[in-house]
RNA sequence: GGGUUGGUAGCUCAGUGGUAGAGCAGCGGCCUUUUAAGCCGUUGGCCGUGGGUUCGAGUCCCACCCAACCCA
């Protein structure tokens, strides 16, 4: 078959692959020249893929320091964004972390070719390509223009990019590739970078304030037999090793009590939240929070806590504190105003609902105000009158406290009128950003409640908290006064970087799987628009013949290179009047499905056999036969049938 | 969940029923101070997928997929 890539007639062999795929595709044909010119590079002993650049300089340090370092030799590093090409001199930029350097190339100052140096001579620039990764050395200098450069005198080819960038004046506008390919988007979008080496900056300045103010900032699971601390829907998964079902965090709040019984005063966490509910531009099922426990304190002490926390990084890494959210101005230089809910709605509307004793006449206050819910208790009256009057006025920072207890099960009543609890929610563009309370820390009171509100069929809803006994017993050991706050990083991060869709502020925001049809041809997917794969392992057990036979069928075939067979032999013991000792076995093989294992069960095991080996022997053979040169690995199995008499699952082997 | 909009070359986008286009990128040339360099030449398409209407569909109709925006 001929080449179709003729016109790289300057370029040394091997240029051309005889079998090289013709395509119709043009983006194939990009990525085929481009291998080809790796080739042609290793050809010439250049290796596309060194390891280890000798940069001595970031662009942003030689632009900023052009008086100490003009005439000086520098190495710089970094993408290859532009290439002016003019005969016999160039004009590249370089884009690092910092920013762009100019390189100022001319054919007789740059060594040549070079195998022993690496170093990529004039004469075969166009083995290069933008977004190439280059290094180059020389000295700083300033072009006619003005632009400080870097004469190169040296010029080394760091990575082969054998895809195109996107065309970088127009930069990647399609938003559902700006999603998906983000390293694209932060390319060449030098807003994207910043934004999210702030979002960074940004967490990285809540530990300074937290660790300051004598906080000890720990790990908690994200893992969890029980999902407590919140009311959402959990993601359930599968712990292989222990045989169970757990879920992903919704919260790590009662980790964190634990924590404070177990004596420290002030403990932190930055964790993984997963909720299994909606996708929009403000919710993503899986986000952070800092979230922290202070002992000895009640919610007061948060209000200045999280007041103090968002002027530390406002001030820190900003460098200001007002910022745009919504069109609007938000200030966090002033005190925060502090509202009580009923004097919130009283300023609003004129009625006082402390002042109420029915629920009757709470509604019919309601009605007069336009709201024409009936509400179940005068405490959920107020909130309505609250969420449709007030929330939408608070602009500016504010925290609103005194929530009725109708709606706080696990808050701490207020000492002065027990209709109240001890809790306040931060409102920020009147948006809410933060919840916080005293902590409800009676273990009886709390099992009551959680007792009360529990419905066996409905669990995994997200409508209550679950039952967690060992949080209960963790309690009444005795956990001391204890006051939390939970700021969402991604809330702070939309006020702070004034971004308005989450998606802006999650580096890679979750989204349905796709294959393009491009990548399906290039590398060899099949049915490209399927999503990925459902996992349908857990549970999947089938019988050696059923396996045999779904191989056969293609329906199951190896993954990878090999496959790991798990064997687990069982003893049943010797039972009158047979008294005859039986063994079974079955075996988890790994590699086959996509995800997880599948059980092959019923294998056939003498019970004078001498081990699972034996048990394995008809399904490795198979195995084998079915998928020559399939490696097949058995795992070490327990030293005798007699001792298996439980699924094994410390296996120490691989 | 409801509504709206979009998906055409690697990227950004034109294309209102009659031969699929432009710029950039790519490839081949020319050019020793460019700034999205310039000039000449040139390759490149499952028009998201599947049906339908039509002599003829990127375009009209239906369904579906993916995404965005707005609303709840």
């Amino acid at each position: 078959m001929p080449c179709r890539a003729l016109f790289c007639s300057n370029l040394s062999a091997p240029l051309c692959y005889p079998d090289r795929p013709v395509s119709n595709n043009p983006l194939a044909d990009i990525r085929q020249t481009r291998l080809e010119k790796a080739a042609a590079l290793r050809a010439k002993g250049l290796n596309p893929y060194p390891s280890k650049s000798r940069r001595t300089h970031y662009a942003a340090e030689v632009l900023n320091h052009f008086a100490d370092l003009d005439g000086k030799v520098v190495t710089v590093a970094g993408r290859l964004m532009s290439m002016r090409d003019q005969g016999a001199l160039a004009f590249a930029h370089l884009q690092d972390q910092t920013g762009r350097i100019q390189l100022f190339l001319r054919k007789n100052l740059v060594a040549a070719t070079d195998a022993s140096t690496g170093g990529l001579g004039f004469a075969d620039l166009n083995l290069s390509d933008l977004g190439d990764i280059l290094e180059a050395t020389g000295k700083v200098m300033k072009t006619q223009r003005g632009e400080i450069s870097v004469l190169v005198e040296h010029l080394r080819l760091l990575t082969k990019a054998i895809r195109p960038l996107p065309d970088q004046w127009s930069g990647l506008k399609d938003r559902e590739q700006v999603l998906r390919k983000r390293y694209l988007d932060t390319t060449l979008e030098p807003a994207s970078r910043d934004r999210f080496a702030n979002i960074s900056k940004m967490v990285a300045s809540i530990r300074t304030f937290l660790n300051g103010r004598g906080f000890l900032e720990f790990t908690t699971p994200a893992i969890q037999p029980q999902y407590g601390g919140g009311t959402a829907k959990p993601f359930k998964t599968h712990v292989n090793a222990l045989g169970v079902d757990m879920y992903l965090a919704i919260s790590h709040e009662l980790y964190l009590k634990r924590l404070i019984a177990a004596g420290y005063d002030k403990v932190y966490t930055i964790g993984r939240y997963f909720r299994n509910e909606g996708i929009d531009r403000s919710h993503h099922p899986e986000f952070s929070m800092v979230e922290t426990m202070t002992a000895y304190e009640n919610y007061e002490y948060n209000m200045q806590l999280v007041e103090d926390m968002f002027r530390h990084v406002a001030t820190s890494v900003f460098g200001k504190t007002t910022f745009k959210v919504k069109g609007h101005d938000i200030d966090f230089a002033p005190p925060w105003r502090r509202l009580r809910m009923t004097d919130a709605v009283r300023e609003r509307s004129g009625v006082d609902f402390s002042a109420l004793s029915s629920v009757d006449d709470a509604n019919a206050k309601l009605a007069a105000l336009g709201i024409t819910e009936a509400q179940p208790s005068i405490g959920e009256a107020l909130v309505k009158a609250f969420e449709v009057l007030v929330e939408p006025t608070l602009i500016q920072p504010t925290l609103v406290y005194g929530h009725p207890v109708e709606i706080s099960p696990l808050a701490k009543p207020m000492a002065d009128d027990p209709r109240y609890v001890e809790r306040f929610e931060i409102f920020i563009g009147a948006m809410e950003c933060g919840d916080n309370w005293s902590e409800q820390n009676d273990p009886v009171q709390l099992l009551e409640t959680w007792r009360g509100a529990y419905r066996e069929a409905e669990r995994d809803e997200g409508k209550f908290h679950t039952l967690d006994f060992d949080f209960i017993e963790c309690l009444e050991y005795g956990l001391p006064p204890t006051t939390g706050i939970g700021p969402g990083i991604e809330r702070m991060s939309m006020i702070f970087t004034e971004q308005e869709n989450i998606d802006d502020v999650i580096f890679f925001p979750l989204m349905r799987p796709v294959v393009s049809p491009i990548n399906a041809q290039l590398y060899g997917i099949e049915r490209a628009s399927d999503p990925a794969p459902v996992d349908w392992s857990g549970a999947a057990a089938v019988t050696l013949d059923e396996f045999k036979k779904l191989c056969r069928d293609g329906a199951l075939h190896p993954k990878s290179t090999g496959v790991i067979v798990r064997p687990t032999v069982r003893l049943w013991s010797a039972v009158a009047p047979a008294a005859v000792t039986r063994f079974t076995a079955h075996a988890d093989v790994e590699g086959i499905l996509t995800h997880g294992s599948i059980r092959v069960t019923g294998l056939h095991l003498p019970h004078d056999e001498n081990g699972p080996e034996s048990a394995t022997a008809e399904l490795v053979e198979f195995l084998g036969q079915e998928f020559p040169g399939l490696r097949v690995i058995v795992a070490a199995a327990p030293k005798t049938p007699a001792q298996a008499t439980e699924p094994r699952m410390d296996n120490p082997s691989l």
